[in-house]
RNA sequence: GCGCCCGUAGCUCAGCUGGAUAGAGCAUCGGCCUUCUAAGCCGAGGGUCCCAGGUUCGAGUCCUGGCGGGCGCGCCA
């Protein structure tokens, strides 16, 4: 890449010099007029040199001045930045390695292949998806992308918490709803589910059981809590499904247990020596890894806390070959942390497993006004209907567009415009109005000879910085892959469409004709086409790595 | 009280391994409509980067101490 030429150039120059060898850092300046790369090493090497900087980054162009190939010139600026000028085939060159890694064009090899668990969502199966979970499935399921962009075999898992005192409640919530159908007393508990939809569930599971279950009984009871728990995973599954999410395991936690493997756990951790009996409970001595206290796995009345099996499930990750392991949860687990790497590494696992993400709540805002409406749930707007109101797209990008750790603000004024004001609009809009282009043309963009266009044409500012855009793509993804960033790629993409967009109007033909893609003169249309071309490449590849639509026209929506 | 996260323009937020004059969108203001689609375009104003020290050629970024907000600190899940 372009960033090449320059780096060997000064390393050279370097060498020359009798510097010792550092790490030469090079960035892409923000001001066009700071050059196309620059560098900080001359500042970098003052200390070392004892020589000012601006003398060091003077010597340097002398060397490398000389008819390097690709250096238009360079220069040096402010305290000693060195800046290159590279000559425009060396910045557009980088539009046919676009052009012919197509729908590859971005990914890298930083994982080897490698096997990663993302877990995410991991809800209870005691009601509908609410917010939380949706932000959190549209982060987990783009984290997996992202490393699967980076060379990651990436596996999408859900937890099933189905085993715990949660799921009880509902049984009893249900039931309760369940009597009142049947025109009996009775009261949802007081910690149980007052959303209308165990109502739903207790009219559906009157309709196929009868009233044989009107008095209280352990069979009712299980029956109801089987039925529940099964429509709601259907449920939950459904709104997943709609919204583009999608696992290749859903991991049950009563499977722990039926198998063995919380007991074989306690076995394991007892080997350790540091578990001990204290009031009649078992405990564990997390304080050994950090944790800031011990940790209860069996309480005294014999049964486990939640503890233990979530070490148990965690282990299986490492011995199903899963050395990387990442978690994506709400900040208010962010407690349990500590004590299940304490767990895990009593049992000889490395510290930090699994890595965890940890996002921040979701809130609503309509005129810059919390809203918490919901029909279904009662206390929080569920995903489905949000989904419902301003679509999956939407839905996921505002999900996506902020960092994981800050709190986010769901703006549904902002959600509900469909003009550019909208980013993800503005994101597909850039995309459908490189393909009108096509359209309009008369050409398919495979028709696009990238071989065939002069590049070096495309020399306007604008050309050259969009030019210089979309070959950071790859570099991009790298980032955003090892910082686990979606809100990146976001970034990146409504930068880039702001740029095209800009790009596009500036070549209105009633305006600016001579700045039009489809300029009368051949060769320049050639090469415009050519970038026309890549940029459709890249807004398409980013778009898809997020889970959204690319689509090639836009229909309004009237209503 | 202890731990984690956040604090950047009126609002919502970016800011890479410490770099040049701190950026974007929304909102506001000014100018543009017979289109490679005006649900748009061009331009302008707007800042104590929470505060105080420190580290160094250089700090929004790193360190220490405060302040403000969120979350977590059960033999709950």
């Amino acid at each position: 890449m372009s960033h090449a030429v320059v780096r060997t150039a000064l390393e050279r120059a370097l060498e020359e010099m009798g510097a010792p060898s550092t790490e030469v850092h090079l960035e892409r300046p923000r001001d066009p007029a700071h050059g196309d790369v620059a560098t900080n090493v001359a500042m970098t090497l003052a200390s070392i040199l004892r020589k000012p900087p601006r003398e060091i980054a003077e010597e340097l162009v002398r060397r490398i001045s000389e008819g390097e190939p690709g250096i238009e010139r360079v220069e040096v600026a402010g305290p000693g930045f060195l800046n290159f000028h590279l000559s425009t085939d060396r910045v557009t060159a980088g539009l046919r390695e676009v052009l012919e890694l197509d729908e590859s064009f971005g990914k890298g090899t930083a994982g080897e292949g490698r096997p990663v668990v993302v877990e995410f969502v991991s809800a209870n199966p005691t009601g509908p998806l609410h917010l939380g979970h949706g932000r959190q499935a549209a982060l987990g399921d783009t984290i997996s992308a992202l490393l699967e962009w980076n060379g990651w075999e990436a596996y999408r898992e859900f937890y099933y918490n189905d085993a715990g005192r949660q799921i009880e409640l509902l049984a009893r919530s249900v039931q309760a709803r369940y009597l009142e159908h049947f025109g009996r007393d009775a009261s949802v508990p007081e910690d149980g589910y007052h959303g209308v939809f165990v109502i739903e569930l207790a009219r559906a599971f009157a309709e196929t059981a009868g009233d044989r279950y009107l008095e209280d009984s352990p069979e009712g009871l299980a029956e109801m809590r089987r039925f529940a728990v099964d429509r709601i995973r259907k449920e939950q599954d459904r709104d997943l499904s709609d919204f583009g999410v999608h696992f290749d395991e859903y991991y049950l936690e009563t499977s722990l247990y039926d198998e063995g493997r919380v007991d074989r756990t306690i076995e394991r951790l007892r080997e350790t020596g540091l578990v001990y009996e204290h009031e009649g409970a078992l405990w564990l001595r997390t304080t050994e890894y950090g944790d800031q206290k011990d940790r209860v796995m069996v309480k005294s009345d014999g049964s486990p806390t939640y503890f233990l099996p979530d070490v148990a499930y965690h282990l299986t990750k490492w011995e199903r070959g899963f050395q990387d392991a990442i978690n994506v949860q709400g900040a208010d687990h962010h407690g349990t942390v500590d004590r299940v790497r304490a767990g895990l590494r009593a049992l000889g696992l490395p510290a930090g497993y699994p890595e965890y993400v940890l996002h921040q709540m979701v809130t609503v805002e309509r005129e810059g006004k919390e809203v918490k409406f919901s029909k279904r749930a009662g206390s929080y707007i569920t995903l489905r209907e949000l989904v419902e109101e301003v679509g999956a797209d939407v839905t996921r990008y505002f999900f996506l567009m902020r960092k994981p750790e800050a709190h986010l603000v769901f703006d549904l004024d902002m959600a509900l415009d469909q003009s550019d004001k909208n980013p993800v609009y503005k994101v597909q809009y850039a995309h459908a109005r490189i393909c009108s282009i096509f359209r309009k043309a008369g050409l398919d963009w495979e028709d696009v000879d990238p071989e065939a266009a002069d590049l070096t044409l495309l020399e306007t500012e604008q050309e050259r910085e969009l030019a210089k855009k979309l070959t950071e793509f790859p570099e991009l993804i790298a980032r955003a892959g090892a910082h686990r960033a979606p809100h990146l790629v976001c970034e990146y993409l409504e930068q880039t469409a702001g740029q095209v967009n800009s790009w596009y109007h500036a070549g209105n033909p009633t305006r600016n004709p001579q700045l039009a893609v489809l300029v009368d003169d051949t060769e320049l249309r050639r090469a415009r086409l050519a970038l026309a071309s890549a940029i459709r490449v890249v807004l398409r590849n980013g778009l898809r790595l997020l889970g959204l639509n690319a689509p090639v026209r836009m229909e309004k929506e009237s209503d």
